[in-house]
RNA sequence: CGGGAUGUGGCCUAACGGCUAAGGCGCUUGGUUUGGGACCAAGAGAUUGUGGGUUCGAAUCCCACCAUCCCGACCA
């Protein structure tokens, strides 16, 4: 991509209306824009990262063998009646259709994919079953907040499992578990897997908490046994499997896991036959993961006082092509065919580039955009490249280190 | 919803109740620059969140509403 034709704009100064530090560098960066409370647009910079979480999501789910589907935003209100949660939620949009129709924004999608999946499974031999969808979620938040960390739109992966009994069930969640720290880790984050109140369907869900002192959530660590305990459910302040005193962590919730029990069968009457003919009620599970607010916290841990430091698998682009001008016009252009070479090069070798192509900008200003957005190698095209050789930066120990047009891709990759 | 703070061009700020609302960034044009948000010159861009009130006169004081941020209750 070349920048003088990206779509974006970064700003010097920090925003007046934004307190967090995710919001900040993320609008300062050009990555997203503020509509209002809880509510972001995402350009070009932005989208492109979560179209990188979404795609290390959905490898890891698909391997573990979960499908995709993607099901309505907009819920007839009756589902929400028949689960009753009409009444308990209080963060729901409600809207109406020209005739009166009224409906529920998704908040979640319980209610709509029990009654899908009821329609196609009858039998055990249609169990264990695995359905997720990325999509949008709408939650009234009493208070927005915190950049990407509380909106009242925001993206989630949310996964449904059905399977024919509670073992069953619980192999399967240790698996999305395991699942869902591989993920963070690929993210670039450490996640805690956490244990937290079941809510209103079983004795005790998991979340997944990333360490950092903007969070909202308290945990209970064992450094130990990696674990962790949330506030909500805490007894003693020792670990229950080793004793070791726990450390109380600050962290951000960025995914979870639920047994839902039986709940939602019943509430729908989804059934399966075993083998004996014999109606039984299908045990489900849930699994979220809040892929905005993910987002949002690796920013939160993955920054410095010069702007984002982008964890590889996730960055924008792989490598930041700069130009640099100098006074001397016949070098300028030597230089800007040299860039344009390696660009295509780099391109050619599918290796992610943002090429910052402009010629009417300093060279200044060049690095500090480079270094807000936070791509993880900077190739530096200047006066040292025109005796074939490439000054390399690598941002994030800020190590320059010189390499030949020959040796680029191995350092790339 | 309770408490606190803030609202001035796209962004950041200034302006004692008193002249045409000032400056920086960004943007446009021209010129000089170029290894860490360069400089000079000339421009474009605002009914100071909205509505009411006080006053000869309001960005400034008062009231209401709205919006944004923070704390709390609630929550992925």
């Amino acid at each position: 991509m070349k920048q003088s034709k990206l779509f974006y704009k970064t700003y010097k100064e920090s925003i007046h209306s934004e307190d967090s530090l995710n919001a900040q560098l993320l609008i300062r960066g050009g990555f997203i824009e503020k509509v209002g409370s809880g509510l972001y647009n995402f350009l070009p910079l932005g989208l492109k990262v979560l179209e990188k979480i979404k795609r290390i999501i959905r490898e890891e789910l698909n391997k573990i063998g979960c499908q995709e589907i993607s099901l309505i935003n907009l819920h007839p209100i009756e589902y929400w009646q028949i689960t009753k949660r009409i009444d308990k939620f209080d963060i729901l949009f409600k809207t109406k259709s020209h005739n009166g129709i009224e409906y529920i924004l998704a908040p979640t999608h319980e209610e709509i994919i029990f009654p899908l999946v009821k329609k196609i499974i009858s039998s055990y031999k249609d169990l264990p079953l695995a359905l997720y969808q990325i999509n949008l979620k709408y939650r009234d938040e009493l208070r927005a907040k915190a950049g990407l960390l509380r909106n009242r739109e925001f993206l989630m992966k949310d996964l449904y499992s059905f399977h024919i009994n509670d073992e069953d069930l619980e192999k399967f969640k240790s698996l999305v578990d395991k699942t869902y720290l591989k993920i963070f880790k690929l993210c670039g984050l450490r996640a805690i897997l956490t244990l937290a109140s079941g809510g209103t369907f079983s004795k005790f869900s998991t979340e997944f908490q990333v360490p950092t002192l903007s969070g909202e959530d308290e945990i209970y660590y064992c450094e130990n046994c990696n674990q962790a305990w949330n506030k909500e459910i805490i007894k003693t302040s020792k670990c229950d499997h080793c004793k070791k005193k726990l450390d109380i962590i600050k962290s951000i919730e960025v995914g979870n896991t639920f047994n839902l029990g039986t709940k939602f069968s019943k509430d729908f009457e989804l059934f399966y036959l075993d083998k004996f003919n014999k109606k039984k009620y299908v045990l489900a599970g849930c699994y979220g993961i809040g892929i905005s607010r993910l987002l949002g916290a690796i920013v939160e841990v993955n920054n410095d006082k010069y702007g984002i430091v982008w964890p590889s698998n996730i960055a924008p682009f792989r490598a930041h092509l700069l130009l640099l001008q100098y006074s001397n016009k016949k070098i300028n252009l030597k230089l800007i065919k040299l860039a344009n070479k390696i660009y295509q090069f780099l391109t050619n070798n599918n290796i992610e580039t943002l090429f910052d192509d402009r010629t009417d900008v300093s060279n200044g200003q060049k690095f500090v955009e480079s270094d807000l957005i936070g791509i993880p190698y900077k190739v530096i095209i200047g006066e040292s490249s025109l005796n074939e050789e490439l000054e390399i930066k690598l941002r994030n120990n800020n190590k320059i280190f010189k390499v030949k047009i020959n040796n680029l891709l191995k350092c790339l990759k």
